[in-house]
DNA sequence: GCCAACGTTGGC
DNA sequence: GCCAACGTTGGC
């Protein structure tokens, strides 16, 4: 199983959101990075650090999994849509998507400000890879943020 | 609101 | 293929 922390902008779509929808299409995702790791390394069962960006503060706040298998993203065949590619077809899609499912808030948000200060925290890729929202987290990374969120806020 | 990082586009 | 212009992300 892998590891991953996925930013959403909460005024747009939050953890609260996520927990009422229960699992949710993270369509419009055109970063080939981020496609590369939806499509071609998270799986579902996955499991996800839910990331508030453009936050106050921003933080992780929840954990979440990979709920489905990668499939071409609908939006990009919609002329209607902001996320349309005249590019793809169905035949060569360009964009492919998971679903994300909530699995529960964490004690308390996880800050930006924290991680940065946590020395063993200091290769994660969301520190390291500015503006990609999509990003793998290693395993010891993501117990360690698990285990922030139970203790006091510093 | 500012601006750094950095991906994309398009002229040549 | 190079690179300048431009757009977006996201912290502060």
């Amino acid at each position: 199983m892998n590891y991953w922390l996925m930013k959403t902008e909460p005024d747009v779509f939050s953890i609260d959101d996520l927990k009422e929808r229960g699992r949710e299409p993270w369509d419009g995702v055109r970063n080939y990075e981020a496609r590369n790791f939806m499509r071609d390394a998270m799986r579902p069962g996955d499991a996800v650090l839910f990331y508030h960006s453009n936050a106050s503060p921003s933080a992780v706040v929840g954990i979440a999994e990979v709920g489905s298998d990668p499939y071409p993203d609908p939006t990009q065949f919609d002329e209607s849509s902001d996320y349309y590619d005249a590019k793809a077809t169905c035949a060569k899609p360009r964009w492919h998507m998971i679903e994300v499912a909530y699995v529960r808030h964490l004690a308390r948000p996880v800050a930006l400000s924290e991680i940065k200060a946590n020395a063993s925290l200091a290769e994660m890729a969301l520190l390291k890879r500015s503006r990609l929202s999509v990003c793998p987290v290693k395993p010891e990374e993501f117990d360690e943020i698990l285990r922030m969120a139970d203790e006091e806020q510093p």
